[in-house]
DNA sequence: CCTTGACTTAAAGTTAACTTGAACTCCTAC
DNA sequence: GTAGGAGTTCAAGTTAACTTTAAGTCAAGG
């Protein structure tokens, strides 16, 4: 059992591909030691936690800029520790339970809006609380928690 | 009150931008009326639940592309029946609920997994059940209903 | 007549998160 | 000594879902 793995051993065993790997790499997320003789990339294990750190963070909605933002956070120099995970993870569960929430609330609108037939932005009480979407332009976007960014969705 | 609307009265009532609108019209999602004397489109009312139905499908997790499959189900010619419209949704339930159920697990991964500081894809019981990660290249994908599409998430 | 505002088109640009390709270096095995 | 496999770099390509830009039309108001 050697004290580095290599990029591919890192690969396997996270399921992550190596392409994928150096991108983190080159974007700051992830760091190698000093490379080897042969110039390759040598990890150390703990890379494996961070990188089960990003892709969690990752599935649960956040962008690589969000997750880095995040991984600034850990303490420089010693290896994070459990505190230091869990502080960081901890406001997570709020970010999941509003994505819960929110599709709770989609598929409530899909019963009683679409369900019912009356899926109209100018009349649907669901769609248009209070009769204002058509001065506010809310529309659909009532179900939403925030409007999606540009070109991409998440959650 | 006008038969037809224009695709700026389109874009405030549903919140969505005209050039999105139009593009939706180029892929083929959504369809103008005979333009009038001046080009210019003219939609029917009913143009409005189609957008909200592509709005809350977008919201919950599809594609466009797989909105416009689904659209294809519905019935040509005629405008679409309150039957049509659920028929199409009902599925979509079983998709948020996997989805809920997905958030669920990750939230339990946090609290048991990177909470207790174990977050190791080698030796956490979370990433790595029954000590197949290293074979199977698991990973942090215990948690993952599917594999996030390449280079975009939804959900 | 001139400006303003709403519309038109087609093509190119944007962003995220990667992947792919081309050209190259090393080490190991046969 | 050469073929294979794993690694390297850098640049360019990919996909989704739009947005932006440039250049033009048209009607209404002052």
């Amino acid at each position: 059992m050697d004290r580095f793995l290599t990029i591919g051993e890192v690969s396997r065993r996270s399921g992550v591909a190596a392409s994928a790997l150096r991108f983190y790499e080159a974007r700051g997320l992830i760091a190698s030691e000093p490379r080897g003789g042969a110039g390759q990339r040598r990890f150390a294990r703990s890379v494996l936690r961070l990188i089960a750190f990003i892709v969690f963070a990752q599935r649960i909605g956040l962008t690589l800029d969000e997750i880095q933002a995040e991984l600034a956070r850990l303490p420089p120099g010693r290896a994070p520790s459990v505190r230091d995970w869990s502080r960081l993870s901890a406001p997570w569960r709020t970010r999941i339970d509003q994505r819960i929430a929110e599709l709770e609330r989609l598929r409530d609108g899909l019963t009683q809006c679409i369900g019912c037939g009356c899926l109209s932005l100018e009349r649907c009480r669901f769609a248009n609380p209070g009769d204002r979407a058509a001065s506010r332009g809310a529309g659909p976007r009532y179900w939403l928690e925030r409007a999606p960014a540009a070109g991409r969705k998440t959650g």
